[in-house]
DNA sequence: CAAAGTTTTCAAAGCGCTTTGGATGACAGC
DNA sequence: GCTGTCATCCAAAGCGCTTTGAAAACTTTG
């Protein structure tokens, strides 16, 4: 059924029938009802891509996730990312459309997207340290939205970031109150800004507590749950081993928790461990009390958040663009506990 | 750039141009070249809007993700189906569109799908038995094909599933063969074909063997790290407690290893356990020597093959609707080892 | 009761593409 | 020279919707 046929049916103009549909005020309130009933009944929906031809919007947002082809990984954060974003764009009646593209082909799928025109924005994922996406969405024209921020990307852009600098920084200082002096980083890839960011926050709160930085009690990977285990074996062979960790992700974090246990040892205990925790709904951190202290943030919320920021720039293009930083709640569970007095 | 812009340039009809670069053969070989260096030049994509609704072909597949509202959680396994999927989309020109949609929104959405159409073909995820969702979609009529199978459902429709009960069955076997009598279930949601097909299988060996079907050793629920370690906890208290698990998904394996190892005994050597484990990229099954013995089959490919089976069946209308039974391998680690004899 | 306003409805153009059904030359064959 | 055949190219219709500008129907007013 389509709106010649309905028009028909209801011996009416195809404007009628639209402007019926479509809530303008040059409708009798009678014929209105007419029509939305026989829209009803005959379970009529405008076609989408007439629609979007007539008036220029796709009703749709792109999402380019990259798929790194050395590490032939899908970041697990994703699928709570887009859960989150869904629930906004279904509210607005958006679309989803996604393209998953390797590094090395995200300029042209970005420009083919905008030329394509099959989308009326596009959330940018995974940001890195000077981000060149950024200025090529930025000359493309459509509106974007990025999921973190790019250090050393002048001018303005929209973004939700959580801060994770801040984060890290109060983690790390957590962990020095309870009196560890050798604190190793499980970082993530730190060609990505988020990783840079939580590298600089527990730096900072180091050199504030007078402690020196080790570099080779930092590390930074693909945040995988071998990662973890493999790291803890690693610097635990050390002549003088960390007695705390801190994980960039609640997945290596396992393998942290796995490589202490496989020693023999309790996480808590002898080795204490904090978390960046993304509320992922298929690893919560515990049930009751939380099995890792973390530095919370949901990323589905941030998805959804994101998605309205991005709406919202669409539906008023004059407007500043919005950005929003979100901070992380320190959580206290059960792997933190005093460092083990020096022997 | 639009067409009418691009054949004005080349002093050529927007037929001639449109031809061209559709490769049809009525155009010479030289103005072929020109058209194409000329759209080159000035980045010309075809408005995907207006070729779609020339065409009557959307050029793009749907998923509807279930969102269980109980539950609030997106399957884990999502993003790498997505991710496999989305190869084969990319390959063949196809975008993918996503919905994310509570389960009591479902029929709503496939027919909105279907009657906005901005999607040629659609991807059911999560089959449930007897599922209804397929008799909708048969009705509705657009080519579908579905992530697993649903029992119950007469008539053909395309799927692709892993033979989740023969490998359920080769692992129950398998820890029979080792010596193991108490062996518990540690099952997805039964609502879940698939999780459904697995208890066949592992029921199947058991009778097999002679040996007793006992509910107490049979659990079902969503597969959360933390429903793995309740489960041993709550198993291991009992008098006869098992001596091996059989795990759903990697996820809950992780929760049933915390929990084996926090009453202070060993995987593989008290406990025995084996997994399902669906490949994903970030929680790989160890690096050299699998942690897990597990029965494999990757999700990433599942999804790429059955994209396929989707483009096919749209390519070739008349065509008898392809199916494809993938064969889980059963992969030996270090969870495994013989029944410690009777006391 | 005609003129002027208001409300309600409509015909037709346009969005950017594909595709049908010619038109135009060039060239060979009779 | 005329017809038939190719090889190229094109004008125009159509996909299903929105939207402009105008007409019809109905009310109000002097």
């Amino acid at each position: 059924m389509n709106l010649k046929e309905l028009a028909a049916y209801l011996n009416l103009s195809q404007t009628t029938v639209s402007r019926a549909l479509n809530g303008f005020p040059e409708v009798s309130e009678a014929t209105r009802k007419r029509v939305a009933a026989a829209a009803e009944q005959h379970n009529y929906r405008p076609n989408t891509r007439a629609k979007a031809l007539a008036t220029g919007r796709a009703m749709a947002i792109g999402h380019v996730i990259p798929l790194s082809s050395q590490h032939e990984m899908v970041n697990p954060i994703f699928g709570d990312f887009i859960a989150g974003a869904g629930e906004s764009y279904a509210a607005a009646g958006y679309d989803m459309v996604l393209s998953l593209v390797e590094d090395s082909k995200q300029e042209k799928a970005y420009r083919e997207m905008a030329s394509k025109r099959n989308v009326d924005g596009i959330v940018l994922h995974a940001p890195r340290m000077s981000d060149p996406r950024i200025g090529l969405l930025r000359e493309i024209g459509l509106p974007f939205a990025v999921h973190g921020r790019a250090s050393d990307v002048e001018g303005d852009y929209c973004w939700l970031d959580v801060n994770n600098k801040s984060a890290f920084e109060r983690a790390t200082r957590f962990l020095i109150d309870l009196g560890h002096r050798r604190i190793c980083l499980v970082n993530g890839l730190e060609s990505m800004d988020f990783a840079w960011r939580r590298r600089a926050g527990y730096a900072y709160a180091l050199q504030a507590a007078g402690l020196p930085l080790d570099p080779a009690l930092m590390f930074a990977e693909e945040m995988t749950e071998s990662y973890g285990y493999r790291t803890v074996v690693a610097t635990q062979a050390m002549e003088d081993p960390p007695t705390a960790y801190l994980v960039s992700s609640i997945i290596p974090a396992m393998g942290v928790r796995r490589a202490i246990e496989d020693s023999g040892r309790q996480m808590g205990r002898e080795i204490s461990v904090i978390t960046h925790d993304d509320d992922l709904s298929y690893l919560r951190n515990g049930d009751e009390v939380p099995q890792f202290t973390a530095t919370v943030s949901s990323v589905q919320e941030a998805g959804r958040q994101l998605a309205n920021l991005l709406l919202d720039q669409i539906r008023n293009p004059g407007k500043p663009l919005p950005t929003r930083l979100l901070e992380a709640q320190l959580t206290v569970g059960r792997s933190t506990g005093p460092a083990p007095s020096l022997r």
